[in-house]
DNA sequence: GAGCTATGATTGATCGGCAT
DNA sequence: GATGCCGATCAATCATAGCT
């Protein structure tokens, strides 16, 4: 239904020539992390990506050395003390967990690669 | 407070720029599909083999490259036309068969 | 050599799917 | 039906590469 047969062949001269696909479209929703946005009312709190502190980070990384996993419990107790939301806590663990694998993955044949690895 | 904002734990130091050869690859592959830029995990790692980085460098590459693009599609509008000349595959659609080789835009 | 843009990488958070 | 995890992706940002 919103299709613009352009110009196929031929650089048109109207404007733009490729046309605009779904993907381009894709908006996603701003981030809801705040829990501080409940005055979400006059200038916009913050939906905004949150920064994490050195020391945030430092305690997250200590507790995902001793586990890759977080009870209710942990999540509640750690998410207390480093002031943020439990939500938060956990993305990072699910994320803290990719990286993991990433890392792993690659970290398996870097450079070098004499005769395909395959 | 001006802490350390320095991630001095980052990799991304000394970052290189692909050769022309990967670049070349992505850049294909991208408006050869450009109605749907993402590339399976066999595709990424077809393409990574054939520009010689890894499968994460044609992520990121693909990630960088949409976001980008669909933020300014003016700005590759030139780009576009010059690769989409040299492709004519399209496995997305596949609009059956009765398809030209010659533009890439839709009957 | 400063200043600006292009580009690869990182990462908090979202989306869809699946499992519990 | 809600909740957590995974895999992929988004979107903003960082830091450097490269050109003027």
């Amino acid at each position: 239904e919103d299709k613009d047969p352009a110009c196929p062949s031929e650089p048109c001269p109207n404007a733009s020539a490729t046309q605009t696909f779904d993907w381009m479209k894709v908006k996603r929703n701003p981030p809801k992390t705040g829990k501080a946005a409940e005055y979400g009312l006059l200038g916009q709190p913050n939906t905004i990506r949150t920064n994490f502190t050195t020391k945030q980070l430092t305690e997250l990384e200590k507790e995902f050395h001793f586990n890759k996993y977080l009870t209710r419990a942990r999540r509640v107790e750690i998410a207390a003390t480093l002031e943020l939301n439990e939500t938060q806590v956990k993305i990072w663990f699910q994320n803290r967990r990719m990286k993991q694998k990433k890392r792993e993955k690659e970290g398996l044949a870097p450079a070098a690669a004499s005769r395909s690895t395959k | 407070v001006m802490i350390l904002r320095s991630r001095f734990l980052d990799a991304r130091r000394k970052r290189r720029n692909f050769s022309k050869q990967a670049t070349e690859v992505l850049n294909e592959y991208f408006y050869s599909h450009l109605s749907n830029p993402y590339p399976s995990e066999e595709a990424k790692e077809e393409l990574a083999k054939k520009g010689g980085i890894t499968v994460s460098q044609v992520s990121n590459w693909f990630g960088n490259k949409r976001i980008r693009y669909k933020k300014n599609m003016g700005k590759f509008q030139e780009e576009a036309n010059i690769y989409a000349a040299k492709t004519a595959v399209d496995a997305t659609n596949v609009v059956a068969q009765g398809n030209q080789a010659n533009s890439p835009s839709t009957p």
